[in-house]
This record gives C-alpha cells, sequence and structure tokens, in this order.
DNA sequence: TTAATATATTTTGCATGCAAAATAAATTAA
DNA sequence: TTAATTTATTTTGCATGCAAAATATATTAA
C-alpha cells in the first residue's frame, strides 16, 4: 500500500475537512443573523472597508465570481447593501452598505469569540503558529496560480 | 474597527480559502484521471480498504451522506466501482472496486508527488507541524460535533 | 406478534465553488 | 474614427455541502 495515498497522509484531505467542520460550526451562530457564512465573509469585508468595487470585495474576500454576484444580490434583497454602477465607468459596481447593514455589526460581534470558545484546546501560541503556517500555505498556491495565467 | 471582525484575523476564512485553493490546484492533475476531488477521495478511501458499507465510506471520507450518494452514482456509472446490496441486512449497500477502478490507482500514485510539487517552500518539518495542529484543530471540532446529538 | 422506534441510504431544496460563455462598456490599435 | 481587444460583471451548467424529509428495513418494546 503506497503510503502516498492514504487518506490520512493527505494534507488537502484535512482542509477539506476543517473547513467545512468550520462551516457547519458558523452555521448556528448566523442562523440567527439570518446570514451563511459568505455572506458573512462578504460582510465582514464591506464592514472593514464600505463602498468598494466587486472586484475589490472578490480580492478581499476570495470568494467565487459567479457565487459573489448571486451573494450580493441576497444581500441586498435582505436589505443589508445596495449595488450601484460607478458614474465614470459603467462596467462598474459599487457596493454599500445600508443602515441595516452597518447594524448588523453591531450583532455580530459575538460571533468571533463564540467560535473561539468552540475552538479551546487551543493556546495562543499553537494558534499564531498555525496562522504563520497557514499563510506561508497560502503563499504556495499564490504563486502557483499567477504562472497559469 | 472592532479587530475580532477583520477579515484577516478569521483562521476559518484561511481554511475556506486553502480549502478552495487545494480544490482548485487539484482539479487539472484530477481531470487527466476523469474525477473530481471528493470523487478522488471517495477512491483513495477504496484503493485503502475495498469492499465496505457506505456507512464506513462516510465516516473515513467525511463526505456529505446526500453527496455521496451521487459520488458513488457518479463513480458507479464510469465503472469504477459496483454498489450491491448486503445480503443479511438489506437496508446496508456495499461499495466495491471494479477492476477498472483497481487500475485508476495506479494513474494515481503520481497525483500526491505533483501535488507536494506544487508546495515547494513548505519544508518537512513545517509541514508536520502543520499537520499536527491541524488534527489538534479538528479534535476540537469533533467533541463539538459528539454535543450537538 | 403488533406497534413504536432506530438505522442506512436516498431524495429534496437551497447555497455555493468553479470553468466557460455571454454581456456590456472602456481602451487600444490600425 | 472604426475594429480589435481588454476589463468588469453576470449567466450557465455541473458538482458538491448541508439540513430536513422521505424510504426501506431492522430492532425493540408492549
Amino acid at each position: 500500500m503506497s503510503e502516498l495515498l492514504k487518506l490520512e497522509n493527505q494534507l488537502c484531505h484535512r482542509f477539506y475537512t476543517l473547513s467545512n467542520a468550520f462551516t457547519r460550526a458558523y452555521r448556528p451562530l448566523l442562523k440567527a443573523l439570518d446570514i451563511t457564512y459568505p455572506q458573512y465573509v462578504t460582510l465582514m469585508a464591506l464592514w472593514e472597508t464600505d463602498n468598494v468595487t466587486i472586484a475589490e470585495l472578490l480580492d478581499k474576500t476570495a470568494i467565487d465570481g459567479g457565487a459573489m454576484s448571486l451573494i450580493l444580490k441576497k444581500l441586498e434583497d435582505k436589505g443589508f447593501l445596495m449595488i450601484t454602477k460607478d458614474k465614470t465607468d459603467k462596467r462598474v459596481k459599487r457596493v454599500q452598505l445600508t443602515k441595516a447593514g452597518e447594524e448588523k455589526k453591531a450583532l455580530a460581534e459575538d460571533v468571533p469569540a463564540q467560535m473561539l470558545c468552540k475552538l479551546d484546546g487551543m493556546t495562543t501560541e499553537e494558534s499564531r503558529t498555525l496562522r504563520d503556517l497557514l499563510d506561508k500555505l497560502g503563499g504556495c498556491f499564490e504563486s502557483e496560480e499567477r504562472e497559469s495565467l
């Protein structure tokens, strides 16, 4: 049995599993806010910097373009943001939070802490090390994805 | 600006991004084998232990049950495996590789190495540390998910 | 044994992730 | 300026991930 093809040796599978676990863990917390995880990510981006281009939002969130179209539509329908055409360049659309969207932030303030609770057992030091390794790994893919342009 | 809600401080977003990056990186490699990433995971599980129950496959792969139904159907259509009813317990279905499914393994042998290539820059030591931290993090969610039973 | 309950798997409905095609508008080249 | 090309965003088609409902079968309780 080639060790290389064993499931337990796959880094990718750990990411697959953990990413899904995170989404599942967030679900009940976000359901209370009436949003999904990608919608939460989109809103976090906007709470940091409002009135941005869709392209900027794609860059920051790493969400798929096609998916973002629908996500923004849904967030607009829920009344959290507005989408307007840029006046100088009509190809561009700008996204900006509504009053309701800004206020949503206050309700979301608790979410990160609640999630950290669930991750009890990880020390601060371990979290930091993990974060740094994740960022290094992310760097590997960035160069990888630039190649295919 | 509350630091806690900044996107760059979210561990979850790193997992979201990296898990997607892995899937994207695998896509061209797996396309040559005519399979998707979850299908690859399913086959890896079977290459390790063949003739298993669907429930066992779900356990090992951590793939969603509903999704697994379709994945197995597709792998069966492609001729890589067969699904048969257990004779003693008719609720149970067993999955077993066909000749073609077993032979597919030889073609997949190169995939892990090709992926490791892409992750150049990570030292063996770093990979090990990362793996251990990922496993520890996974443990946090396991207890979390047991609670909700 | 019959009814109630538990287990294994599939189906359904909704929300992405992704590649590729389609649109629309702006920019550049001829 | 007109045509060709590039850029920003949406649409389309396919493959999941997930919760919840539906099925089928087995097990347990009354």
